[in-house]
DNA sequence: CCAACTGGCGCC
DNA sequence: AAATGGCGCCAGTTGG
């Protein structure tokens, strides 16, 4: 086994403690985001950023953000009105499950519905939860009613009632953060996550609730502009992996692409169908998911899961290759790092070993996609002033803009000039959606 | 009674 | 060990 060493933090980096000295200073009236930045002090792991990016960047990022958190406003009546419909999608839920069933059940506790589904009606656990109990989320629940729909019927409703549930607990979420002037504000977190991610808890909205937040003026709309499969092409730039390239030379569809390679067929063969396991594939990777999460999520043996996997790598050589000199690099030198320098300590001793090595190549991609977000972020905003236009909020590969509906268009052609940036060989498109609230068009 | 934890779910 | 990365929030549960 390789020797681990414990290696201080490069030159040119600064540890995380050093760095409300350095905010401090630029930032004295935001006092918010020093406060962020010391709670790094705190971190159980060590992140580091470069000096240069800690001036340029950072900083401005946190003057952006303060002014995003000015907020949305909401249309409180249409908040409302999803509460009660959802209110009586719950009550007739009920009312379904314990006609189907016979006597009431808690289906708010997973511990009652565990010991409903395993220990009174002796179905097989299909899966454990940490603690070892037997697993009675959404994706298990979903398998049992699918094997077994004619026998407990019930099980049906279950789902569709946590699925309601869960729309009404964001309904709540967003009616206590509402302020005196019914506007909810997005309070951003952009230094706790380790890859460099900014999260605020409206990211986290379901889109359908999303849609009561509306621009501030009337006449202005939302312009979203979205990165198409970041990620994705970060790997194909990264890895410089040829198939990849030569597909998005062509414009052509890289699940697709993928699923040709690995069986040998031509690309307009493949199905939809198959095009979803060449996506669960090609994200798997990204996420260093193994045989036996593939497998559950493609509902497939774990031998064929093993077998896709390594045709996957037998197709794609460079991406095999990025993937084991990743892994090398992670065990000489202790850390992860971004392609903009943003590294993650890795803890490689002991039990953690394994799942520090995922997040390790995972941290590659989620952190070069924040980066790439951040700095997205301060030429937007510089290219906006003087424009009748502001950012609004963000979401790791999305930017909304608020603008008024007529110049939205121009505004959006704009943005998405700045944003489609190419990135070592590899252009990263971006998509333009005009909205009057903030899921849906129109 | 509150605080911390667990399991689950939402988004990316 | 959900043997898929990240976070925030909720309800339920447990311990003080």
């Amino acid at each position: 086994m390789n020797a681990i060493k414990k290696l201080p933090p490069p030159t040119n980096h600064l540890i995380a403690s050093e760095l409300p000295i350095y905010i401090e200073k630029q930032l004295k009236s935001h006092s918010r985001y020093i406060l962020c930045y010391k709670h790094l002090l705190n971190q159980h792991r060590n992140t580091f950023v470069k000096r240069d990016t800690l001036i340029d960047t950072e900083q401005r990022v946190a003057l952006i953000l303060t002014a995003m958190e000015k907020g949305f406003r909401i249309e409180f009546h249409t908040l409302m009105n999803l509460k009660r419909s959802y209110e009586s999608t719950l009550f007739n839920l009920r009312e379904e499950m314990q006609g189907k069933l016979g006597s009431a059940i808690r289906v708010n506790s997973n511990r009652d519905l565990g010991n409903l589904l395993f220990n009174n009606l002796g179905l097989s656990p299909l899966r454990r939860t940490p603690t070892g109990n037997s697993s009675a989320s959404i994706d298990v629940l979903e398998r049992l009613r699918d094997s077994y729909s004619d026998v407990y019927p019930f099980l049906k409703s279950v789902i569709e009632f946590k699925n309601a549930q869960s729309l009404i607990k964001s309904v709540k979420t967003i009616s206590k953060k509402l302020d005196l002037q019914d506007r909810i504000h997005p309070e951003f977190n952009h230094s706790t996550c380790p890859t460099g991610r900014i999260y605020s808890y409206i990211q986290n909205l379901p889109k359908e609730v999303r849609k009561v937040l509306i621009p501030d003026e009337e006449g202005n709309a939302f312009i979203e502009l979205d990165w198409s499969q970041q990620e994705l092409r970060i790997l194909a730039a990264l890895s410089q992996e040829p198939v990849f390239l030569d597909c998005l030379d062509r414009n052509e569809d890289l699940h697709k692409r993928v699923i040709s390679e690995m069986f040998h067929k031509p690309i307009f063969e493949v199905k939809d169908e198959e095009r979803k396991i060449g996506k669960t594939i090609n994200y798997a990777l990204i996420y260093g998911q193994e045989a036996p999460g593939l497998s559950w999520k493609l509902n497939i043996p774990l031998k064929k899961a093993q077998e896709l996997i390594d045709q996957y790598f037998l197709s794609l050589l460079m991406i095999r290759k990025f993937k084991d000199e990743s892994r090398e690099r992670f065990l000489s030198e202790g850390y992860s790092e971004t392609a903009f320098g943003r590294k993650t300590q890795l803890d490689l001793i002991g039990s953690k070993r394994a799942r520090e090595l995922r997040r390790g190549f995972n941290h590659i991609f989620q952190g070069t996609g924040a980066d790439i977000l951040r700095m997205t972020l301060v030429r937007l905003n510089e290219a906006l002033v003087g424009q009748m236009a502001k950012l609004k909020f963000c979401a790791h590969d999305a930017i909304y803009i608020e603008a008024k509906e007529e110049l939205s268009e121009e505004i959006g052609e704009l943005a998405k000039s700045i944003m489609e940036i190419e990135f070592k060989g590899v252009r990263l498109p971006v998509t333009v959606k005009i909205h009057n609230n903030l899921s849906m068009g129109d």
